[in-house]
DNA sequence: GTAGATGCAAACTTTTTGCTGGCCC
DNA sequence: GGGCCAGCAAAAAGTTTGCATCTAC
């Protein structure tokens, strides 16, 4: 995968005025980290995402109007988010971790339906399904069954999305 | 990770006495791959595995008596294992994918449960259980919502297993 | 002012691939 | 004997880290 030249660096601290960043720096800062230019870049490129974003796309994204952030800041920058919470990282099994904002409770159930002919893997929001229902009653079934005490859940549908499904011809 | 060095090669072919390597064996021929002294060596590490084991897992074992196995071969065989069904990948989420022996059309849902605590994970065998219609359910609502033909699903369920749970004092 | 963050480059890890020679069927 | 498969080594791909500089607080 191919990645951007160096730029010729970034003007530091630019003025956002999303009032949303207020509230996550504090969040940071509460945790003794601070809110700094390219971290207001890697954040509000995470605000506008509607879905996971591995950390290359990340990049990609803050690099079309900031090449001077490196892209060890933007690994860092998310590492530092899921730790403390602000982000939710989830590995799809394509080798790529993928974040996205968002408390962790409300995604401690997770659906991906992974495409074996595209490999396209595509994280399903649950929370709203009727799909957090039939999870929490697989979990308690484990629960009784097997005395696991279940915290976290993924689910990875392998199989034909609607695309390949069609040009399949089934 | 420290690697073993280069070992100074293997008897190729060596003779085995174990009766399901015939079956392995023509599963393999059947699908139009040979069964070579490298391959009896690690489908042999995988029978005798309880649990799922890494790529470098499988190479470690494989080492101890045939040091003359590369671990490209390692990876190309459980790669084609699992292509063709004889072995199970699945991706704990530690950015190493595990493997382990089983049929998969006897276990097309599969629920496996991970301790975070131990790291041990656990293979639930469904089919005669009632986590099959839930999960059947849960495939069938993706199929309605999402257009997405499921073939195969993999439940893993993070938390702590009951060892686990006692020690910490749930 | 100082602890922490940044950019850059290089290291590291896991997995894949190209190549030449060798072995299974 | 022919085509799949082997070992080796190097590349790929994703992520982490060391270091000097810089900056948010």
């Amino acid at each position: 995968m191919p990645r951007p030249g160096r730029g010729q660096g970034m003007g530091r601290g630019g003025g956002f005025r999303d009032p949303q960043q207020g509230m996550l720096g504090g969040r940071l800062r509460g945790h003794g980290h601070r809110l700094t230019g390219p971290r207001r870049v890697i954040l509000s490129v995470l605000e506008s995402a509607r879905d996971y974003l591995s950390a290359e796309e990340v990049y990609m994204a803050v690099y079309a109007d900031n090449p001077g952030v490196g892209i060890a800041t933007v690994y860092r920058t998310l590492q530092m988010l899921a730790e403390i919470g602000i982000a939710e990282r989830v590995d799809t099994g394509d080798g790529k971790a993928r974040y996205k904002l968002g408390p962790v409770e409300d995604q401690r159930r997770r659906v991906v339906l992974v495409c074996t002919n595209c490999s396209r893997s595509t994280p399903i929001t649950t929370g709203t399904d009727d799909t957090e229902a039939v999870i929490a009653q697989l979990e308690r079934m484990t629960a009784e069954q097997h005395g696991f005490r279940t915290n976290r859940t993924v689910v990875q549908l392998y199989g034909l999305c609607e695309q390949c499904e069609k040009q399949y011809g089934g």
